[in-house]
DNA sequence: CATAAATGGACAACCATTGTCCGGTTAGCT
DNA sequence: AGCTAACCGGACAATGGTTGTCCATTTATG
């Protein structure tokens, strides 16, 4: 009498409770992986039919036992949410508040920079079905910034929203001008911004 | 005998050169006016229809005198891009390198936050006509970055492509995690990434 | 006031999308 | 092994939003 941990697992059992047949469920999984591609390649616009191609099966065998593109992309952004949200509480453990938000930033950075399709969708208005998540996620990064102030390593003036919002600045723009970024590139702009957050030195 | 000036003058003649009637040249101007709000609210995504409702007139005048949608967008774009290249221009003659720079800055990255369509159109690829305008405009930022390299008031490990990503960055993002930005939050974003580019003062 | 030019919006043509259906295949129980 | 319910793939219908055309009506201008 289990019940299911994520908008993932969720999706593996049909509506009387029972587990599909083996093959249903490899497919399943093998289209949540694919979403989860597609989504950070291609950006939350991918369309169904790309995502059955990209896991090998037919379109049929989607909505078979997906309700709709819908479901399975907030499943996909539900799943990544947590992601994120366990790299925050391994942050908050860190005795080193300053060090702390650097791995934070830079796991963070990093994940929103190599799949900017979910950075994007992060971005974007989210389903109401993420909104608990977004919660936890705002409420984490909050602490985080809280804890580095108190202890003095960040500038007094600055909120936790300007850290969320320049960590999703850091990690955009896989080309501006006309110039495509390097790979690499959030972590230069992840240096100059945590620069420009750390509490001036010496005064 | 003069020669259109810009992209968007190019659309008030017609193929044999003569002068269109007053009417349809202001109906053209109307176009290109709402096509600009068009891009800097919805996106370079658009639609012929919602340009020509914005600008109060019929598709069928729409399409009378602009060849295509893709032609008004790129002339729209190119007046932009003339513009901050302009911007880029006051900047290099204040005599003071920072004070330049701080100042294109604010304007450019205010420029791209207030119509982030046109942001969004300057991150994407661009089409092939406006590669003139790009690389005159990369080369301005170019010449700001080493004039204050040179002056040593930023950090000299810092490239002009760094910062040319930094101010796309500041400019980016309306809303992240569910939060929506306040409308000057860009100015919180540049002010943090200005102080991470600067040099530092003590030693 | 004559007439060439311009207008606007219904319309056709197109394309990409989501989601359904069904003849053929297969997993898994006995 | 064999049986059957479950599953599979992909052609298909339905939808919606797009660009661009056409023409009966209106309007600017010599």
């Amino acid at each position: 009498m289990e019940q299911p941990r994520s908008a993932v697992d969720r999706l593996l059992v049909d509506e009387s409770g029972r587990r599909p047949r083996a093959d249903a469920r490899r497919n399943v999984e093998r289209l949540v992986a694919a979403a989860r591609h597609a989504v950070a390649e291609v950006g939350v616009g991918v369309s169904a039919h790309e995502i059955a191609r990209r896991a090998g099966v037919g379109v049929g065998t989607f909505y078979r036992r997906i309700p709709s593109l819908e479901v399975l992309l907030e499943a996909v952004l539900d799943e990544v949410l947590d992601e994120i949200a366990h790299l925050a509480d391994q942050a908050l453990d860190d005795p080193d508040p300053w060090h702390g938000l650097c791995e934070f930033a830079a796991r963070y950075v990093r994940l929103r920079a190599e799949s900017c399709g979910i950075g994007e969708a992060l971005g974007g208005a989210c389903p109401e079905t993420l909104a608990e998540r977004l919660a936890g996620l705002r409420e984490r990064i909050g602490r985080l910034v809280e804890r580095a102030r108190t202890a003095g390593v960040i500038r007094a003036d600055v909120t936790w929203q300007d850290v969320a919002f320049l960590l999703a600045a850091a990690a955009t723009g896989d080309r501006t001008l006309g110039i495509p970024a390097d790979e690499r590139q959030w972590e230069r702009n992840l240096r100059i911004v945590l620069d420009g957050l750390r509490a001036t030195r010496c005064r």
